[in-house]
DNA sequence: CAGAATCCTATAGGATACTG
DNA sequence: CAGTATCCTATAGGATTCTG
């Protein structure tokens, strides 16, 4: 039976997760507050819980807490707790955790290089939907130079 | 007035987004789906919708397309729309959104060599609370070797 | 083919209050 | 101080169906 158009594709992959690399990394690194949790204890070295808390503003504790307690789980921040009173706990970065210290410069560098592209191309994008740019005859590429 | 014991800490800084200077590109880059399809144009180029969903095995159309919008709003993918029976549009990879590949290769090559460690962490940290780990007298460290 | 529309759920995260 | 305990909401993402 012959096609009309579609030639057929092979299903190209199994697995998502395989097909791409880095997809692993982002669970464990890339969430709302991991990444300043990270930072934090890696720019001001080891510090008390409600430290933590002072720098990362509008954290609340609970979610504090969370993403300490997965990234203690993966081996990226160690917990010491001294029995005082009142308690004193301390979190600081691992040597596991210090090794993506190269990684974060690199994405620092590509923010304060890229980010305002990105924010021109929010606007370009916006104010083109908005004005309801013409949709012409042949084919239309959307977005900046490739 | 002497404090008991907490000495007095500066509001230590006014916003976390600001503190933290990788986190807006979080929101841009790290999500579920958006690495593994930058991946994927980046690897195999560019390529039209229905071969983008047979790479990503499991994604649906609805969530492709979210991701896809907002890459191209964003300005690290290019659609172009081809207006033929049946249509055809191809989606590309920017300049802009090229210039995330360096980064990509270097957290391949952090998940290549640490992701190991990561799952040996947890392995641990989850046996040792279920054999509920003796909580002795002085200062508790957890995790692996700083 | 390339999606749009609709409905649904799981969960990350926030707000608030309480405790050893 | 360093959390825990509840409750709540927003939204990312999934399943399914339909269309120009």
């Amino acid at each position: 039976m012959p096609q009309t158009q579609a030639t057929w594709q092979p299903p190209i992959s199994g697995d998502p997760e395989q097909a791409c690399p880095i997809a692993p990394v982002v669970d464990i690194v890339f969430s709302r507050w991991t990444t300043p949790i990270l930072w934090a204890l890696h720019t001001y070295g080891r510090q008390r819980f409600v430290e933590l808390e002072r720098r990362l503003t509008t954290i609340t504790p609970k979610v504090l807490t969370q993403r300490l307690r997965q990234l203690e789980r993966d081996g990226l921040v160690a917990r010491t707790y001294h029995p005082e009173v009142p308690p004193r706990v301390e979190y600081e970065i691992t040597e596991l955790g210090s090794s993506l210290a190269p990684l974060f410069a690199h994405l620092a560098e590509w923010a304060s290089t890229h980010l305002e592209q990105v924010e021109r191309s929010r606007h370009a994008y916006d104010t083109d939907r908005a004005t309801g740019a013409a949709e012409t005859a042949t084919a239309v590429r959307r977005a900046g130079p490739a």
